[in-house]
DNA sequence: TCAAGTCTTCAGATTTTCTTCAAAATTGAA
DNA sequence: TTCAATTTTGAAGAAAATCTGAAGACTTGA
C-alpha cells in the first residue's frame, strides 16, 4: 500500500504523512508537479493525493499527464476550492475522489481505503479465486474450505498477485508492494524469491499450485485460465 | 450503465432520476431496503445510490447485506448526516463514495462516472496485428488467443518489427535496439540471426510465419501486405 | 525478557536464456 | 554456372535469473 502526497504546504503535508504512517500506509511526498511526475514514473503507487494549487502549476496538469501516460493510479484531489465546477473538472480529468479542505484525517484515510479496495479487490472483503478464499480483514485463507497457514507478507503477496491476475508483476513492483520502504530493497530481490517459494510451497501442498507462474526475466503472475 | 437509486424522498428521487436520464444513464428506483434488495438480486447494476434514512431501516443494513452477498456494485452513499463517524462507518462497510445532502446534481453525475470508470477500467495495453496480440503490460503474446511462449529479447524484437511494419530494419538498428547500446555488439550480428531464427520458428509453429521477411543484404521487415 | 514465529540474507545448485561458433544452405551478381 | 557474400541452422559455452535450504536478524506477545 503506497501513497504519494502532492502538496506544497509543508505543515499540512507533514501532518498527513505522519497520520498515514501511523495507520500503516507507506507514503511519499512531492512538493510540486515536476517532482511528483518523476516519482510516479519510477514507482507504482496505489493512490495519489493531489493538491490543486502547486508552485509549478495546477494539479489538473498532473492529472492530465497521468492519464495521458495511461497510468491507472487512483487519484484523490484535495483542495480548498469547493465549487462544483472545479469538482466536475477534476472528475472529468479522471480523478476518483475529491475532498475539500479542511477535512478530518480519518475521513481521508477512509477514502483512501475505499479507493484502494475498489482498485484492488473490486469492493469485496473476501477475495475468491476458484477454490481459494482470502478474507482481507480476518487475514485468513482457505483452500476448498480448509484453512491455510499463511503469514502476513505471504498474504500480501498472494492478494497482490490475485488482484492483478494475468498480469506479470515485476520483482521491483512486488518488492515495493511488500516492503513499502523502497530504497534499500530495490536491487535486492532475494527476499522475494523466499516469499514466492513459500507461497508456492503452501499452495502446492494445498493442491492448487498451478496458478502462480514465474515469468523468467520479467517477474511473476497469477494465471487465470 | 445502469444505476439504482435507493431513496424514499419522492421529490428528490424524481429530480435525480430525471437528471440522470437526461445524461444518458438508465436508472431505476427503490423506495426502501426490501425493494432495493429484490431489484439487486434480479439485475446487475453498475452503481447504487444509497440514502441512509429509509422507512424500513438504515441504509447501512443494505450495504452489509450487499457485501455479504459478495455483490460488487459500486455504492455511493447520499446522506444528510455529514459527521465523520457516519462517513467512516460507510466506508468501512464497503461504500465507495459519500455525498452530503444537499449536493449539486452535476457533482453526483461526476462521481458516478468516476466510480464506473474505475470499476470497468482494466488497464490493458495491447498491440494487435491480425491474429497476433501483444500485451505490453502483461508482457504476453497470443496468436489466435493461444498463448505463445516467448523470451524477453524475442518479444522486444517482435515489437520492434511490428511497430515498424513494412520498413526494412537493418541488422545494426536491430542490434542497437536489442542490446541497449553495447558498442561491441554493433558489428557482430550473429546473435540477431539466432533471435530471428527463434522468433520465426515460434511464429511458424503458431501458424503465422509469413509476416517476418528477410531482405537479403539489408535486414528484416514485417510485411503487412 | 524471552521464546516463537516471521522475515531477510546468503551461497551454492539449477534452470533458462543469450551469444558465439562453425558448417551448411541460400542468394544475387558476374 | 560459378562464386563470394549473406543468411540459416544446431549445438555448445557463457551469462543471467531463479530456486533452495539453512542461518541470522528481526518482531511480537506472553
Amino acid at each position: 500500500m503506497k501513497i504519494l502526497l502532492v502538496e506544497d504546504e509543508k505543515e499540512l503535508a507533514d501532518s498527513i504523512l505522519s497520520y498515514l504512517k501511523g495507520n500503516e500506509l507507506v507514503s511519499e511526498y512531492a512538493a510540486n508537479i515536476e517532482s511528483a511526475l518523476s516519482k510516479i514514473d519510477m514507482y507504482d503507487y496505489d493512490c495519489i493525493l493531489l493538491d490543486l494549487m502547486l508552485p509549478d502549476g495546477n494539479g489538473f496538469e498532473l492529472l492530465k499527464a497521468l492519464r495521458k501516460m495511461n497510468k491507472t493510479e487512483g487519484v484523490i484531489i484535495i483542495s480548498a476550492k469547493e465549487n462544483v465546477e472545479t469538482k466536475i473538472e477534476g472528475f472529468t480529468l479522471g480523478a476518483d475522489d475529491f475532498l475539500t479542505k479542511p477535512f478530518h484525517l480519518s475521513e481521508l484515510l477512509a477514502r483512501i481505503h475505499a479507493l484502494i479496495r475498489r482498485k484492488n479487490f473490486d469492493g469485496k472483503n473476501v477475495v475468491r479465486f476458484k477454490e481459494i478464499e482470502m478474507d482481507i480483514h480476518a487475514k485468513t485463507v482457505t483452500v476448498n474450505h480448509q484453512p491455510l497457514d499463511i503469514t502476513k507478507k505471504e498474504m500480501m503477496l498472494l492478494l497482490y498477485l490475485v488482484g492483478n491476475q494475468n498480469k506479470v508483476l515485476s520483482k521491483a513492483a512486488i518488492a515495493e508492494h511488500l516492503s513499502g520502504d523502497m530504497a534499500d530493497m530495490l536491487d535486492n530481490h532475494d527476499f522475494i524469491y523466499a516469499h514466492i517459494k513459500n507461497v508456492k510451497k503452501k499452495l502446492t501442498e494445498a493442491g492448487c499450485g498451478d496458478y502462480l507462474k514465474t515469468v523468467y526475466g520479467l517477474g511473476y503472475k497469477w494465471q487465470n485460465d
